[in-house]
DNA sequence: GGTAGAATAGTTATCGGTAACTACGACCAG
DNA sequence: CTGGTCGTAGTTACCGATAACTATTCTACC
């Protein structure tokens, strides 16, 4: 007789085995055990535990009453090995530690927590090949859906999620020509309260310290030129600086080294829109080294409102992107992919961002 | 005949069968398919594939190549059902928003990634019904290891994690009397640390915010009680003040109340050392709200050093627990662990702290 | 030449569940 | 009395892999 190796040690040490009943310790309760304990076929067992319309209410409540004192767990592996789902939601993103992604993986995980899926969350430390890897990673899981805030530069990787057929949901970061499932903020409105902020804040030279090729920093790009235009401001090429370009230079230290060029412009800027918090605490650190003031030489505007950003030395004005709400709404539509039969349209939500002012940009 | 759902509707659809070779378009490649395409047996494939020695090098080549083409990935599900392994680790945390805990969790994935493990993460929100229903989730998916930051008060449920005989691992937080594998700071040093460099920046009227009934703020009350005792220094019973008993209380607002307390002591407190950082935000905040300086008539010193300290009004002077290095070690336990044939004598692994100077205590 | 043993591949019986179909008695209408 | 339907429970055949054992060929060595 073949067991599988606890039940086959067991065996060995002369406990007992499938055909002698007793109390099989330490190895998890299989149907087949309560079956036998009751006297039915384990076919009637999954039907009661799954409310199965087959079976007698008297039948249901024995079986029910008998796994609860046994501490009756399914064995998901083998439902999902005849089922095909795994009641598993993967997620990939860039850093666990940045606390937006940080927060979209607790609301995602709150989501569906309760529907008895379980999140199987990885990191692709910003790098599009191990992206890639724990992408081909998930899919061998058979995950039931994945929810991706990618790193990528191109759409090749999303072609084999497609082949393999598992539905995918995009966060923050989305592509163009990639009809894809999104949920994220509204990039451009991103752009358009901060500068809208600084500009009625009476700023008139106001930079923009700008992140790396990715939708995010495209659509916060555009929201800011679009506010520049409305009130007939333009900026000269100089006062758009890119961070994040060659790896090293992102968050903190590229926000610094950016807004040290933007001090030397002429005219020298009176206001900076920050891609992100973590930029905009660079800069300000930068500004505050040469020893201006902010916001009174130069106001300064964040994205995120990740930070404490209460307690800062000059709390920061940002916008914030309810990286909950991202969570919320991205873990809704993982349910919806995972119980669909067939394959939807793809949907985009897009949360609406809100800003919220501190010292850094008030000048009234 | 009896298939899969999806492999069901496509035979519906008239598409190819097992029986008819073909391309199986959309349909996660099998072993069988391997097999049929080179004229082997499925078990030939299998053992091709996990290197046995059964099979000849030429055989080996040609199944591995046919993978790669096929882009075959083995079905996990299956592969478990037999061998009992899951190649997954569960990790419960109280808070994935916390840097400490966001620390951990990236280390951990880091340390198990590319030895083929998936990490499920769920956190308990500090609630310890709601932890002891996400252990038993990932007890039911058979993880082959788990790491658990409790927020437990008793040890029964790692009665059940025993019962189930997967091995578990404990980190930041221990439990008297629960021989188990634990990962974490010592705690009594953090104390002492803190507490000691009050003591050298001249501060002799130490006051202590401790934290919840956990080993953590056990350990650092004792360092904070020797660094005292050690230097001939007492505390009154109104110097240590306790934060999170009541729910609402943790964190910032928490030492903001604990602080409000010290500030009416008699004599008031020259220093204080805080069982975290965000309590030591928040009592720092209440220090400055009461008109006082920092750290010139109270030093604070707090615990973590996981904010962006650098950048606070003032700047926090803290206690690094070195997150990574535990989530380094836990993953390199769980993977022992997971490996291991038979369960091992519980081992405890203690990171040190360390200090880190900042302006909030600098009275040199 | 015969036989043991290495090298290689295949057969069979699972792992713990679920889908689809079958079995069977009770009840009811015609 | 007969056939049909409902309510229940069981039988059988898998899902996609692996463990243990068997089979076959080839080589080696006495």
């Amino acid at each position: 007789m073949l067991l599988n190796p606890l039940r086959r040690k067991m065996n060995a040490l002369g406990k007992s085995s499938d055909k002698q009943p007793g109390v099989r310790k330490n190895v998890p309760v299989r149907m087949k055990d309560i079956a036998r304990d009751l006297g039915l076929s384990t076919v009637t067992v999954s039907k009661a535990l799954r409310g199965h319309p087959d079976i007698a209410d008297r039948t249901r409540k024995r079986v029910l009453k008998r796994m609860e004192e046994l501490h009756y767990q399914p064995n998901l592996a083998a439902r999902s090995l005849m089922t095909g789902r795994t009641w598993t939601v993967g997620l990939v993103v860039p850093d666990l530690l940045h606390p937006f992604f940080a927060q979209v993986a607790k609301a995602i995980s709150a989501g569906i927590r309760g529907q008895g899926y379980s999140l199987i969350i990885t990191s692709s430390e910003e790098d599009p090949e191990l992206e890639q890897r724990e992408i081909e990673q998930l899919l061998a899981r058979r995950v039931d859906v994945l929810v991706i805030a990618s790193a990528q530069w191109t759409v090749e990787s999303f072609r084999r999620i497609e082949q393999q057929q598992t539905p995918y949901i995009l966060i923050d970061r989305c592509f163009v020509g990639l009809p894809a499932n999104f949920v994220g903020v509204d990039d451009q409105m991103v752009g358009l309260l901060g500068t809208r902020h600084l500009i009625e804040q009476g700023c008139r030279r106001i930079a923009h310290i700008r992140g790396p090729q990715a939708s995010t920093a495209l659509g916060r790009l555009e929201g800011y030129q679009q506010a520049l235009h409305e009130h007939g401001l333009t900026s000269p090429a100089e006062y758009i600086v890119p961070i994040g370009t060659s790896g090293d230079d992102r968050g903190e230290p590229g926000g610094y080294e950016a807004a040290r060029k933007l001090l030397t412009a002429h005219p020298r800027p009176d206001g900076i829109f920050c891609f992100n918090d973590p930029v905009a605490l660079g800069a300000m650190r930068a500004i505050l080294d040469a020893g201006l003031r902010i916001p009174e030489d130069i106001a300064v505007v964040g994205c995120g409102n990740v930070l404490y950003s209460d307690f800062l030395r000059v709390p920061l004005t940002s916008v914030d992107q309810d990286s909950a709400a991202i969570g919320h709404h991205a873990a809704e539509l993982a349910l919806s992919l995972a119980a669909a039969k067939a394959p939807a349209r793809p949907k985009t939500l897009l949360v609406t961002p809100s800003l919220v002012v501190r010292a850094s940009s008030q000048r009234k």
